[in-house]
DNA sequence: TGTATCTTTCCACTATATGGAAAGCAATAG
DNA sequence: CTATTGCTTTCCATATAGTGGAAAGATACA
């Protein structure tokens, strides 16, 4: 950086950005990276980028495949996104919920959070049929699934331009179009033109001050009917409601 | 850092080995740490820790309670873990056997990584029954479940030594006692002395180049017989071949 | 064996992270 | 209502510690 430039907040180091910036770009696009291409991709030079790499893979935060000496994320992710979870109080509220509900609508149930305009999927209930795949394991574009918008409809302006800017163009037009509808509805669902690929509803989850923070869903078989959408929207909502008044009322 | 002193690996950053020993910090103890108690327990200085933190909650890996204006994990640890996992091979192999696999077994089912010296706890499918709680969400002691177990006893040297570290006197005196046994059994579990905790029963998971790369649990309730418990470790170890063999032989 | 493409190390330079000290900001007490 | 205490946050001069050009290793391929 020979002078001072646009990126960042200010008092912010320098470093870290750049660290964040790998991680960033290692989250996308395929598992493993060679370093050139990380260093062309995030702007920085070739040394800048190996000790940055060799840092974060000390700390396991990046692994570098043997074989190929290329760089992808690290296990030590896994270990501290755990931690984070075990503490965020929606989610031990949910928990006892889960595998009723799971009986009650006869199918998979999730709890989704919304981070940085991307929906993660972070806890979930298989149900006893569910047809061999078990949707993988699902995170990134905010507005590709009803979970996602719940959760971006009711988001701050900060969060929903980050969705936005994960969204293609016709997503994004959409989203804009949609997003009073979105806040509003009691639940979303999403017809999805290829069937196989069950349906998913998604009622928000609020904690005990009224905000969104979590969504809560089903996934029904592809060609389920009006009435038993209607009546899993209402084990949904029940469950939700019912978590959420566990959690201080503030 | 008046001179240069041990820590840490040679051409090494030291802004991120600070960064990720404030994280480290962060993961254990309570959800949200005062700076000051950071700052301490690092061994930083005040400023240093600060602006160290402000750059992480710039990047949502900390998150600041505004509240009380104390810090801790941020989400966006989830969504960089969730990226990881969804490449991990053997995650994708085991994933279609887990739910036949709990329907053979009637018991809720677990997958399993070593991450230094902790398991971590990666997959799960619920059982039907599952007595109201859902044993919550797992990580730390490396030692104090028989997943952790087989993995740390057939992991390499390094990450042995990390699970030593994380264990205390008796659980390390213990572990280090038995590990050839626990190395070389087909299976582990754990004779809890308290009941209600239902029992897991572990195997370990191959990769293609006969590497453990995973454990494979399940749950069963506590007072299971012999004749559960063999059925039980055949439908696991059956399953964990299955999958292993998917992955590339190597 | 030679050429090409990649990763890794070296080292002089100064940009950039550091820490002492001081300024805000909230509580609780006097 | 003003002090006192315990915290978080900002300022700024200093030199530590991160940077990038260039060169050295590795590895794969011809």
């Amino acid at each position: 950086m020979t002078s001072n430039d646009e990126s960042g907040a200010r008092g912010t180091l320098g470093t870290v950005r750049n660290a964040m910036l790998l991680l960033e770009l290692m989250s996308e696009g395929p598992a493993y990276r060679p370093l050139s291409d990380l260093a062309e991709a995030s702007g920085l030079t070739l040394p800048t980028v190996h000790r940055l790499l060799r840092s974060l893979v000390l700390a396991q935060l990046v692994e570098q495949e043997s074989r190929t000496s290329r760089y992808g994320l690290g296990p030590e992710l896994t270990r501290l996104s755990q931690r984070y979870l075990a503490r965020l109080p929606i989610l031990g509220a949910l928990s006892p919920y889960l595998v009723p509900l799971r009986d009650h609508v006869a199918a998979t149930v999730h709890v989704a959070i919304l981070v940085r305009g991307a929906v993660v999927y972070v806890d979930r209930v298989d149900s006893d049929d569910s047809g061999l795949y078990r949707g993988s394991r699902r995170t990134e574009p905010a507005f590709s699934t009803p979970a996602g918008r719940v959760l971006a409809a009711r988001a701050n302006a900060e969060e929903w331009d980050l969705a936005i800017g994960r969204a293609d163009e016709v997503a994004g037009k959409e989203a804009i179009a949609e997003r009073d509808g979105w806040a509003a509805a009691p639940y979303l669902t999403m017809t999805e033109s290829l069937s196989m690929i069950p349906q998913e509803i998604a009622v928000p989850v609020f904690d005990g001050a009224g905000n969104t923070a979590a969504a809560l869903a089903a996934s029904l078989p592809s060609g389920a009917g009006k009435a038993r959408i209607d009546e899993t929207v209402g084990h949904l909502t029940h469950a939700a409601s019912a978590a959420g008044r566990t959690l201080g009322h503030g």
